[in-house]
DNA sequence: GAAAGTCCCGTAAACGTTTACGACGTTACA
DNA sequence: TGTAACGTCGTAAACGTTTACGGGACTTTC
């Protein structure tokens, strides 16, 4: 309970060469150190924390930003949860810790980074879901805090970042519907301003020009990345008048498939029968009827990338990773499914 | 940067003086403390949280445990996102943070609960999918540490907890499908030793003794409570010969619902066509087709219930809620929604 | 056999904050 | 005028840990 003066005078040590021992210090006796770790483990010490952080100036966790409240961002979904899962493989190999630092819908995202940075709560942050110029990159930068974003950002002071390649999906997308006949391609942006919307809907632009097919802005269908987004665009679609409806739509988020699937059967525009679908695969998505033709992603190994990129940014564990600043599109690849028939057969 | 000390400095006073105006503290006079807080906004002075919590014994943040990579607990969803934002506006009376601890799936969930603790990472925890037989709740209890459950245990140490209406929704849901003329009605269960699962059970089975209806084990459908839990159901709810089959459901979790729409389209059993569906309200299921009769329930008032509970067992609020140690079953109202059409219609 | 080196350990300062205590100046009251 | 009370503030200890530094005992080296 107590600490770590209970633990030294039980074994009649003195407190600093017990924490050297807990710590891996060089300077202690094997047999002494092995005494010490069976001591701790017996009587269930764990070093406070609050001590500890003080002391060195480094907390050992690593917070991700999330806002709660808000269906709207389609955050604190199973997107997150697995990426968390490949951060935390990297993190348990450095004893680091992460956290979900949770933003409530009553505070200001921006306030709430800085009160967190201020407090000194955590040595290393992600963002995600960047905005086309984010305030908190800024922020971060000039403050000195080690972070890396998960998504570009116009706001660019040569932080690290990693970020789905939206463009390949775009054009890869294009590609494969032009080719199964499609001539009125849908796609999916963002209703916030996010950056993610600009650049697909700049590689989804130049996807159909090199195609000699026309841009029409009213294919382009806005809504929230969540399941009621999709399911709201497939009516959206079927209230479209007939000519002016496409045949073949692409998106990027699982939770949208979802509900775009289920909005897609409700209108009488079956999915892989009167309907063509790309979208980007999941746990969730796989067991979708027909089968989804969907970009591959591992989570789990886009997780391990950005807590190495992370790393690579801090001093005290860059030695390990020599990576420099790490700023990567992650290519995924397109898996034959079902759902993106060819145009004759609708 | 420095902290309370440079800040002193520059209002030349006491650190002590400046950290008593900071704190609300009587002992200092109004425009003294005017002048520190205005000082301390304008460098943007925030406290330094190891240095506080090492010096109070208490961090001010309250955890919620969860584990990440882990599609099959259904965490991470829409659902606690809510909740959390009721928890917080309780919260944020007393300046207390809500943050996130990630348990990762290559962590024992009970040894990485006993480091959080022990490390003195937050003031209380809150947890959820309680066990029928929990270890969590004898750790805390025996550490003393104030916490919450977000469901019943049959491990009980007079601790605090809040639950939904299981009972309820498997009464009233019976209630109302056999009004309807159904008379086979299948129902959900968890895959793990969730308690919910015995309890929904059992009001299930009483709800049907009650009506003199024959408790059938081969209706009680047993799946990881996430979309594709739930078109797993509809698939196999489809695989039984004719006659064995449920003409009516009730379950209670919202992604389910969702996966369990999309499987029962697929199959050719559309809801409130040919098979009539009771489920909880959410906002992810409120654009179903047809609208679903559910029953509804605030989780963001969850949160708030929840908040004021645990604060209640907490020495340093406790005064501002004399709640006692509330042990509540929270009740839900059924909704009429078009998914629960009579037997006849199918 | 003395000097140098090695191994192990204890001592004590430091991290940034809060708070019990005491000191000082002023006012109030007898 | 002396004493008590009050309002305001400074002083210093304490929270639990880590780590630079130094010292003692032993071994090695010339």
């Amino acid at each position: 309970m107590t600490g770590i003066r209970e633990l030294a005078q039980r074994l009649n040590l003195s407190i600093g060469t017990v924490s050297r021992a807990l710590n891996g210090k060089p300077d202690v006796n094997d047999e002494t150190r092995q005494r010490v770790l069976e001591a701790a483990n017996a009587m269930g010490y764990v070093p406070n924390q609050a001590g500890r952080s003080l002391r060195k100036g480094a907390t050992g966790v690593v917070g991700f930003m999330m806002q709660t409240g808000a269906q709207i961002t389609g955050e604190g979904d199973v997107f997150f949860m697995s990426v968390f899962d490949g951060v935390q493989t990297v993190f348990a190999r450095h004893q680091l810790d992460l956290v979900a630092l949770l933003c409530s819908s009553e505070e200001d995202p921006d306030a709430y980074m800085q009160r967190v940075v201020a407090r000194g709560f955590a040595d290393a942050l992600i963002i995600s879901a960047t905005k086309r110029e984010d305030h908190r990159i800024d922020y971060l930068a000039s403050r000195n805090i080690p972070f890396i974003a998960l998504g570009r950002s116009q706001t660019d002071v040569g932080h690290p970042w990693l970020d789905l390649d939206f463009e390949g999906m775009a054009e890869t997308g294009v590609a494969r519907l032009v080719a199964k006949g499609h001539r009125r391609i849908g796609i999916f942006a963002p209703l916030d301003n996010t950056n993610l919307g600009f650049v697909f809907i700049e590689a989804y632009r130049k996807a159909l020009e090199q195609r000699g097919l026309p841009f029409d802005p009213d294919l382009i269908f806005r809504a929230h990345p969540n399941e009621r987004g999709g399911h709201d665009i497939a009516h959206a679609i079927a209230a479209m008048p007939p000519g002016k409806q496409p045949t073949g739509f692409i998106l990027t988020n699982e939770l949208m498939t979802l509900g775009f699937y289920n909005g897609l059967y409700e209108v009488g525009l079956p999915p892989g029968q009167k309907f063509a679908v790309i979208s980007r695969d999941s746990p969730q998505a796989h067991f979708l009827v027909p089968k989804l033709t969907s970009f591959r992603l591992s989570l789990r190994d886009l997780g391990i990338a950005l807590a190495e990129a992370l790393l690579a940014t801090m001093p005290a564990y860059a030695a390990h990773y020599p990576l420099g600043v790490v700023r990567k599109i992650v290519p995924l690849e397109l898996v034959d499914g079902d759902s993106d028939m060819p145009v004759s057969t609708g």
